[in-house]
DNA sequence: GTCTATATTTGGATAGAC
DNA sequence: GTCTATCCAAATATAGAC
């Protein structure tokens, strides 16, 4: 331990509110380049991210990037904990009405329009389309967050066979596959979203596996 | 043209059932290069396909490759050539019973079955998953006619609404891509074509699109 | 047709000066 | 923290001998 960080440890222990312009900085330069290798990838793809291109679009030489990140995949781990912020935060953000067909709609909308608004973060979330990387066990912990946050919404609409679930699962990203692959954006088949939504309901329904709060009218 | 070509081309025209046995060699290499270069692709994923690796599991040192292939992406094409093929095939070997809701869970069944069979093809095929690869004009007619096949016997079931085909080919994707991401080698998904194809049939007639020669009972 | 040798490019990552 | 210089590895592809 330096001088200088004995000096600043002591300082940050006695004087609690104080700010570490230090450490904001540091991490708004991280953000920064985290954002800037979203935009990248947009463009070129997941795999085609290169540490010179990353370092060239904010300003640095290549190595100076390994004075923020261990790594590559340390970059992709920020990228995946970001994404996945971003999908709690919003999801978090619905508002529910209590009704079963309205509140899946809401849900299955969401869920197509988040992953088809991007295309290479629907990738990196919900497929494994780089060959090393994994993400860390603290940024899966957000993922796993969010789907017992998904999991507790169904549940409490009544929804909790798993065999139904997994089918509206199928729904969602078949919706969502066929939208980015074969009408990049276009809405021929997002619009089809509240369509098959009430298709799966009124199969549910035939099935008598769901309680509804208020019944659904035909 | 050397003096073996001209002799060899004269002798081809002159004498039509001979078989070339030159050309028949090469062709048994090429296709035991592709061989090759999906077994390799299935354990490694197709990015990671290298002309080393080939050319190593074949018995050859990697410029020897270039004699049967132009380059690395003429061989990704024969591998969607071959690919496209088998669809093409299998697809026409399935046996049609005239009842649209028993055909539709045929071809859902082996579109579901043929892509979770081998993910790597489905990857290649139905995605695009290689930077610089598209397939060439030759091998993308193979997918052409087998698309057109298909929308031959949706329409053949009366099936001629764009948007219900899109449901469709959602609920088919979906169900895939659910199974390969989540559940590999499994079946949780996969085993919910019938539901799911049930649930599209009734969705259908609830909304009368469906011209029936059969009539379908609840 | 197959080989050796090599050109060329392009990555990620490290060392050490400043 | 940032830079220059460099290392190392791996890839596609070509040249030319045999």
């Amino acid at each position: 331990m330096t001088k200088t960080e004995r000096c600043c440890f002591i300082l940050m222990v006695l004087v609690k509110p104080t700010r570490d312009r230090r450490t904001e900085r540091r991490e708004a330069t991280k953000a920064e380049i985290v954002e800037a290798a979203w935009s990248l990838v947009r463009v070129n793809g997941l795999a085609a991210l290169s540490l010179r291109d990353l370092a060239g679009r904010v300003g640095m030489q290549a190595p100076s990037l390994y004075s923020y990140f261990a790594s590559k995949n340390d970059i992709f781990d920020a990228m995946y904990a970001e994404g996945a912020r971003e999908y709690v935060c919003q999801e978090h953000a619905l508002v529910w009405t209590g009704d079963p067909l309205t509140d899946l709609k809401t849900l299955s909308r969401f869920f197509v329009a988040f992953c088809t608004d991007d295309p290479v973060r629907y990738q990196l979330l919900f497929q494994r389309p780089i060959p090393g990387f994994e993400p860390s066990p603290e940024s899966f912990a957000i993922s796993v967050e969010s789907l017992a946050e998904t999991q507790k919404r169904f549940a409490s609409i009544g929804l909790d066979d798993e065999r139904a679930i997994d089918l509206l699962t199928a729904l969602g990203t078949g919706l969502t596959d066929q939208q980015i692959s074969n009408d990049p954006g276009g809405d021929r088949w997002t619009r089809l979203v509240d369509e098959a939504v009430e298709m799966f309901f009124h199969h549910l329904i035939s099935k008598k596996t769901l309680t509804t709060k208020k019944d659904a009218k035909t």
